[in-house]
DNA sequence: TCGCAGACGGG
DNA sequence: CCCGTC
DNA sequence: GCGA
C-alpha cells in the first residue's frame, strides 16, 4: 500500500520522537505488486526533501544491502547497525511467500511494512519473517528497479541527485506518488505516461520555489483498540435518576452500620447522614482554600491558576469557554468532568436538545461498529453542549466549544439547519443487530462471542443453551437473563443490604458494610447491588478470610446468595461477585452482587472508585494522570512515571488513600457528594457486522483471510476504513470485476502498528483511499493501460460467483458478486440524498471576493501550481465521505447521477446557495440570486460551458421537454427558469463577456433578468455540496420556494429524469397552491425565509 | 502522532 | 493473552 | 473525533 505524502511523513514524524534507545526502521516499504513489480519506498529525514519510492522488479531471495549512507536520522541508523548482527534471512518458500499471488494469478499482493518501534525479539522476528516472504528494501539505486514513484514535489534532478545517477534508464518508469495508489483502487497496472502520473521533469531552478510541504496534514488518523462493552444493562425500569428533592437518602449507610469504631470523622462527614449540603459548602470552601494542585494542564497555568471556583452552587456554567483561552494561557481549564456537578438531571428544556439526541446516534453508531475512540469524542462533546443554555446555531460557535472540533461542528450545523443528519442515513439497524444487542445483554458475554455466536447461526437462548459452548458465568447469564437485566429497586437494594450487614454484624460487630454503585449515588434503581466491606485496621487478606470463610457461606446458608460469578482467588483478591436474591419470597428475582474487601487505609480512594459513576472514574483519573498522577481503587499515587505510550513504568508513590475527601483536595477537584458525580452516560445498540453497509454501498465483500482480527469496519459511502490488528497474517479483501465478474484479491501484510492502550497489540488503520468501489476502474477508462488491464485471468477456473477456493470458514461471509449481468453499461445511480448547503441562502453570500493580501496573492501565485493544487489532489482523495462519493461518478458520459425519481422531501432538502454574478438584463451590475430565486419555484441551470449548457437545455427547453413548458404554462408565472452561466477562469470569463450581445440574442428577453453569469465566489464546498462537480456537464435543480433543492438532474436527460422533472414541478405548484389558499405564505419572501431559518425545526 | 482510566477475574 | 466486567 |  502506498499512503499520501502526508500519512508518510506522519509516520517520519514519529520516528524522529522516538527515544535514543528505541530502534525503527526507517525505510518502510508500503508498497504493493504485480506481475512481480516490487515496490519499495525509500524514507528521507524530515524536512530535507520528500520521500521517493522506488519500484524494484527485484524479487530476490536475497536481502538487500541494508547498510547505506542514507540520510536517515540517527536513531535509525543505529538500529541499522544493531540489525547487522542477525543472522541472514531464510526466505519462506516461494508459495508462502504473501506477495506472490499464489491461487489467483491476477490478485494484487501488497505489501504493507511499517516501521517496527519495537525491540523485543519478538517483534523483530516479525520483521524478519516479513522480509523473508518477500520483502525488499532498496535503499540505494539498485538495477533491476523497474519503476520509480516519486514524490510530485520532486523534480527530475531531484531524483537523480538523490539516487546519485546521472539519469533514469529508459526502461525504468518515473511517476509520482499517485501512481500506484491509483493501481491499486482500480486494481489496475495504469498507463503510467498519463499526464496525471507525470514527475516534474523541469529545470532545476523551478526546484527551488518549490518549498516541502508542511508535515502536519489533515489525514485523520484512526485507532482502534480492544472493544469496550459499554453500557451493557438494557436498563429495564427507569434510568439512574436520583429523586430531585432528596434529603440524600442515597448517603446513608446501610441500616444498623456501627459507626463509633473509626478514628477519623472521615466516615461521619462522607458517607453518613451529615453530608447534607451544609457539608458540601464546607468541603467545597475547604477545597479552595487549600493548597491544591491547579487544575489546569497547562504548565503556565500551574502558576498563575486562581483557585477554582465551584461554579456549580451558582449554576454560573452559562458561560462558553473559548478555545482560545483554553489552549492559551492563564486560561482555565475545566473540561473534566468530574470538576463539575452532574446530578443526573438535564436542564427542563436543553435548547440543544436535538443535537445531543442526533450526535448520540452518532456515537452510537460509532459503538456499534466498535470504534473505541470516537464515542469518547462525542461523549465530551454532548457533555459540552449540555451544559449550554443557549442553542448553539452555527459550526464557528460550535467549533469555540471545548471537545467540538470542525467536523462536529459541522455536523452540529447540519443538524440544526436540516433537522437532520446525513451521515446517519445508512446507519440503520437491522435483524442481526437486534440478536447482537440481546446476545449483549448476557452476563459474561461481550462483541466477540455474542458476534462469534451469531456467525455461527446461534439465534436464540435456547440454541446456544443447546449447543454453543457456554462458560458457567454464560450459562448463568442466560439463565437469568432477564433478572440479571431488570434494573433493581432502590427499596430493594436497602433489603438486601439490610441482610447482608446484619450477617456481617453478626459474625463480626467490627465489620462495616457499605452500599456503594448506584445507590450510594441517590439513584432510584440500581442495575445490581455493590458492597463494600471493610473493618477498622483489617488487612485484605484477613477481610478476605472472613468473606470467604465465613460472610459467604453464611449468605449462601441463608439462601440469600444463590451463585459466585468472579470470586476472589489469588492472595491480594479484593473482589467476589456473584447473584443473591431475598430469601423467602420463592419467585424473588436474582439479582448481581458485588463485594469489594477494603482496608481501611485504602477506603478514600475505594469510596471514590466505587461510588462512580463509570465516567466519573475516568474523568478524575484521566485528571490525576495529567498531574503526573495516578487514580485507582487503592490510592492516588504521584510521580509516576509514564514512559512511551503513556504506558507507566513506575506506580508512584502513594500520596493518599484512606479519605476520599483529602483525594479530592489533592487533585484540586471541588469535593462532589455522591449525587452530584452522575456524569453523561453514553447508549447504545451494537451491529453485527461491521462491515454490512460495504456489502451494500459498493458491492465490495469483504472476507477474512484467518486470522485477520478486524476489530472495527467503518463504511463511508464507498470506501471501507478498517482497523486491524497488526499481526504477521495478511488480510485478504475480495473485490469483484464488474466488467468480468471476476473475484480478485487484495492482501495486505501488515507488519506492525501504533500500540494500542494497555497491553502491547497492535493496530494498523488502513488508509481509507485504498479501497475504492472497483466500479471505480470502470469509469476512468481513459487512463487504464490496455496492454495490462486485460491480462488478468479467471481465477482456478471457478465461475464468477463462486467462492474464493480457500474461503473454508463457515464466517468468512460469502463469496463476492454483485451484478447480475457483468457486460451490463454502468450507468450512475440515483441521487440517493438531498443536495444542497444547510443553510438557506442570503443574498450578499459568496461574492467572491478576494481577500488575500498581495504578498499571500504573490505567494500564491508562485507556489499555487507546485503547491497547492498538487496537495489538494492529495488531500481530496482523502477528505470528507461526500467528495469521495462524487469523485467516483465523476464520469461516465459526463452524468454524475440521475435525477430523484421522486422529489425530496422538504423537511429533508438543504439550499441552494447564493450566487453573485450579472444578470444579462444589467450587465454592468452584481446581482444575487436569492431574491430571483425566492419565493417561486425556480428550475436552475447551471453550467460552465456551452456544452454543459446544451445538456441542461436537455431537461428544461421546449423542444427536450414540452411537458415541462406545458407546466410551465399552468402554473401562471409560480414557476420560472433560471440559467447561471459560471465562468470562474478570468480569461474565458473576458470571452463571455465579448459574447453577451450574442447570448443576450440567443435568450429571449423576458428570461434575461434571470440569466446569471458568475465569475467566482464558487467555493469547493459549494460545488461538492450541489454536486456541481463538472464543468463540462449542465445540472438542472428544482428549487422550492425557500430555495431547497427539491430535484437535480446531471448531463443528458433521459426520458425518465424528464418525467420526474415535470412531475416535480406539478407537484411544487400544487404544493404552492395549496400554502396559498390556506393563506400560509404571505408577501415578502425575504422574511419567510427568515423566519424559516431561524426555526428550522418548525 | 498519540492518548482517550485503571484495575481484577475467568479461561 | 484475550475477553468480560467493575 | 478531539486536544495537545
Ligand atoms: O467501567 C467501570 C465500571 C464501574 N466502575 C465503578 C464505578 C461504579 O459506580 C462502580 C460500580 O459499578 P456498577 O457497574 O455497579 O455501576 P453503578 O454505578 O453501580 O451503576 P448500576 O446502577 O448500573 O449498578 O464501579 C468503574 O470504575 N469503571
Ligand atoms: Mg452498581
Amino acid at each position: 500500500m502506498l499512503v499520501s505524502k502526508s500519512e508518510f511523513f506522519e509516520r517520519l514524524y514519529s520516528l524522529d520522537n522516538l527515544p535514543e534507545g528505541d530502534a525503527k526502521e526507517l525505510s518502510e516499504a508500503e508498497l504493493f505488486l504485480k506481475q512481480g513489480r516490487k515496490v519499495v519506498r525509500i524514507g528521507r529525514p524530515i524536512g530535507t526533501a520528500q520521500p521517493a519510492f522506488v519500484v524494484s522488479e527485484n524479487m530476490s531471495n536475497s536481502l538487500p544491502e541494508k547498510k547505506g549512507k542514507s540520510r536517515v536520522t540517527k536513531t535509525v541508523t543505529k538500529s541499522l547497525g544493531k540489525r547487522k548482527k542477525e543472522l541472514p534471512l531464510q526466505m519462506a518458500p516461494e508459495s508462502r511467500q504473501v506477495f506472490k499471488g499464489l491461487n489467483f494469478s491476477h490478485a494484487h499482493d501488497l505489501l504493507d511494512f511499517i516501521p517496527n518501534n519495537d525491540i523485543s525479539p519478538a517483534r523483530r522476528m516479525r520483521i524478519r519473517k516479513a522480509m523473508e516472504h518477500g520483502a525488499v528494501w532498496v535503499k540505494e539505486w539498485t538495477d533491476g528497479i523497474s519503476h520509480i514513484v516519486a514524490d510530485k514535489y520532486l523534480t527530475y534532478q531531484d531524483i537523480i541527485k538523490y539516487l546519485k545517477i546521472r539519469s533514469i534508464p529508459d526502461n525504468v518508469v518515473l511517476v509520482n506518488e499517485i501512481y500506484p495508489i491509483d493501481c491499486v483502487q482500480h486494481q489496475l497496472i495504469i498507463k503510467p505516461s498519463h499526464p496525471y502520473y507525470q514527475v516534474d521533469k523541469g529545470d532545476p531552478s523551478q526546484t527551488e520555489a518549490v518549498t516541502p510541504s508542511a508535515t502536519k496534514s489533515s489525514h485523520e488518523s484512526e485507532d482502534h483498540s480492544l472493544p469496550l462493552k459499554p453500557a451493557k444493562r438494557r436498563n429495564i425500569g427507569p434510568p439512574e435518576t436520583p429523586p430531585r428533592n432528596t434529603e440524600l437518602s442515597g448517603l446513608k449507610l446501610v441500616r444498623q452500620l456501627p459507626k463509633a469504631p473509626l478514628r477519623q470523622p472521615l466516615f461521619s462527614t462522607q458517607i453518613g447522614h451529615e453530608a447534607t449540603s451544609d457539608a458540601l459548602d464546607e468541603a467545597i470552601k475547604e477545597a479552595q482554600e487549600s493548597k491544591h494542585l491547579p487544575i489546569s494542564t497547562d504548565e503556565e497555568d500551574e502558576l498563575t491558576m486562581h483557585p477554582p471556583v465551584d461554579r456549580d452552587t451558582d449554576e454560573e456554567e452559562a458561560e462558553i469557554p473559548l478555545k482560545k483561552l483554553k489552549s492559551g494561557t492563564g486560561a482555565k481549564n475545566n473540561t473534566f468532568q468530574c470538576m463539575h456537578k452532574h446530578d443526573g438531571h438535564d436542564r427542563e428544556t436543553n435548547p440543544n436538545a436535538k443535537t445531543i439526541a442526533t450526535l448520540q446516534e452518532m456515537s452510537d453508531y460509532y459503538t456499534r461498529i466498535q470504534d473505541q475512540w470516537r464515542p469518547i469524542a462525542y461523549r465530551r462533546a454532548i457533555a459540552t453542549l449540555r451544559k449550554q443554555d443557549r442553542k448553539i446555531m452555527t459550526a464557528e460557535e460550535a467549533s469555540q466549544l471545548p471537545f467540538v472540533g470542525s467536523r462536529l461542528a459541522q455536523k452540529i450545523e447540519e443538524i440544526v439547519w436540516t433537522n437532520h443528519l446525513r451521515r446517519l442515513d445508512n446507519t440503520k439497524l437491522d435483524d442481526s443487530d437486534k440478536l447482537l444487542e440481546k446476545f449483549l445483554g448476557i452476563y459474561g458475554v461481550g462483541f466477540a462471542q455474542a458476534s462469534k455466536w451469531i456467525n455461527q447461526g446461534y439465534r436464540t437462548f435456547e440454541d446456544l443453551l443447546a449447543h454453543a459452548q457456554l462458560t458457567d458465568n454464560q450459562r448463568i447469564g442466560i439463565e437469568h437473563y432477564e433478572d440479571f437485566n431488570t434494573r433493581i429497586p432502590r427499596a430493594e437494594v436497602g433489603e438486601h443490604g439490610d441482610i447482608v450487614n446484619s450477617t456481617a454484624h453478626s459474625i463480626d460487630p467490627q465489620l462495616q458494610v457499605v452500599i456503594m454503585g448506584s445507590y450510594r449515588r441517590g439513584a432510584e434503581t440500581c442495575g445490581d447491588i455493590d458492597f463494600m466491606i471493610t473493618k477498622p485496621g483489617a488487612s485484605v487478606y484477613e477481610l478476605r478470610n472472613i468473606l470467604l470463610d465465613e460472610l459467604i457461606p453464611s449468605l449462601f446458608a441463608q439462601d440469600f446468595l444463590q451463585v459466585g460469578l468472579a470470586v476472589t482467588s489469588r492472595m491480594d483478591g479484593t473482589k467476589w461477585h456473584g447473584a443473591s436474591r431475598l430469601p423467602g419470597h420463592e419467585g424473588a428475582q436474582w439479582r448481581r452482587v458485588d463485594f469489594l474487601l477494603v482496608p481501611t487505609e485504602e477506603m478514600g480512594a475505594a469510596l471514590i472508585y466505587f461510588t462512580g459513576n463509570d465516567i466519573f472514574n475516568r474523568s478524575i483519573r484521566l485528571l490525576a494522570s495529567k498531574k503526573g498522577m495516578r487514580l485507582n481503587q487503592h490510592g492516588l499515587w504521584k510521580d509516576v512515571i509514564r514512559g512511551r505510550n503513556r504506558e507507566r513504568m513506575t506506580q508512584g508513590t502513594l500520596l493518599e488513600g484512606g479519605s476520599e475527601k483529602r483525594i479530592f483536595e489533592l487533585l484540586g477537584v471541588p469535593y462532589r457528594p455522591p449525587e452530584h458525580r452522575i456524569c453523561a452516560q453514553t447508549t447504545f445498540h451494537p451491529v453485527n457486522e461491521y462491515h454490512r453497509g460495504a456489502n451494500r454501498a459498493t458491492g465490495i465483500r469483504v472476507m477474512k483471510s484467518y486470522p485477520p482480527r478486524i476489530t472495527g469496519v467503518e463504511n463511508t459511502h464507498n470506501q471501507l476504513k478498517r482497523t486491524v490488528e497488526v499481526d504477521f497474517i495478511a488480510v485478504r479483501y475480495w473485490f469483484v470485476n464488474l466488467l468480468t465478474n471476476e473475484p480478485s484479491a487484495i492482501r495486505i501484510l501488515v507488519v506492525s502498528g501504533r500500540y494500542a492502550k494497555q497491553d502491547d497489540r497492535k493496530f494498523y488503520h488502513r488508509s481509507p483511499s485504498i479501497m475504492l468501489d472497483p466500479r471505480r476502474a470502470l469509469l476512468s477508462q481513459s487512463i487504464l493501460d490496455p496492454s495490462l488491464s486485460s491480462s488478468t485471468s479467471s481465477p482456478a477456473g471457478n465461475s464468477p460467483r463462486a467462492s474464493p477456493p480457500d474461503q473454508k470458514n463457515a464466517d468468512n461471509g460469502s463469496a463476492p458478486g454483485l451484478s447480475k449481468d457483468g457486460n451490463e453499461e454502468f450507468l450512475p445511480k440515483p441521487l440517493g440524498r438531498p443536495l444542497g448547503l444547510p443553510k438557506p441562502p442570503k443574498a450578499g453570500q459568496n461574492v467572491g471576493i478576494d481577500t488575500r493580501t498581495w504578498r499571500q496573492r504573490r505567494d500564491d501565485f508562485f507556489n499555487y501550481d507546485k503547491h497547492l493544487e498538487k496537495r489538494k489532489l492529495l488531500t481530496k482523495k482523502i477528505s470528507t465521505p461526500y467528495f469521495r462519493e462524487w469523485t467516483n461518478m465523476r464520469y461516465y458520459k459526463g452524468k454524475t447521477f440521475l435525477s430523484n425519481p421522486k422529489l425530496f422531501r422538504a423537511d429533508r432538502a438543504l439550499y441552494f446557495p447564493n450566487l453573485h454574478g450579472s444578470t444579462l438584463l444589467s450587465p454592468r451590475h452584481g446581482n444575487d440570486t436569492t431574491p430571483v430565486l425566492q419565493d417561486k419555484i425556480s428550475i436552475v441551470s447551471i453550467f460552465s460551458s456551452t456544452w454543459a449548457e446544451r445538456q441542461a437545455q436537455t431537461f428544461v427547453s421546449e423542444r427536450e421537454n414540452p411537458e415541462l413548458s406545458a407546466a410551465l404554462q399552468e402554473s401562471d408565472g409560480v414557476v420560472g427558469r433560471v440559467d447561471i452561466n459560471v465562468e470562474e477562469n478570468a480569461l474565458k470569463a473576458g470571452l463571455i463577456r465579448l459574447f453577451m450581445p450574442s447570448i443576450r440574442r440567443r435568450i429571449p428577453r423576458d428570461r434575461h433578468r434571470r440569466y446569471f453569469v458568475v465569475r467566482r465566489g464558487i467555493s469547493e464546498e459549494i460545488r461538492e455540496a450541489i454536486g456541481f462537480l463538472n464543468g463540462k456537464v449542465g445540472y438542472v435543480y428544482l428549487l422550492d420556494g425557500e430555495c431547497k433543492i427539491r430535484w437535480a438532474g446531471s448531463g443528458r436527460a433521459l426520458r425518465e429524469e424528464k418525467d420526474s422533472l415535470v412531475r416535480g414541478v406539478r407537484r411544487l405548484v400544487d404544493e404552492w397552491r395549496r400554502r396559498r389558499e390556506d393563506g400560509a405564505v404571505v408577501g415578502d419572501t425575504e422574511k419567510t425565509v427568515e423566519a424559516k431559518a431561524a426555526a428550522p425545526s418548525a
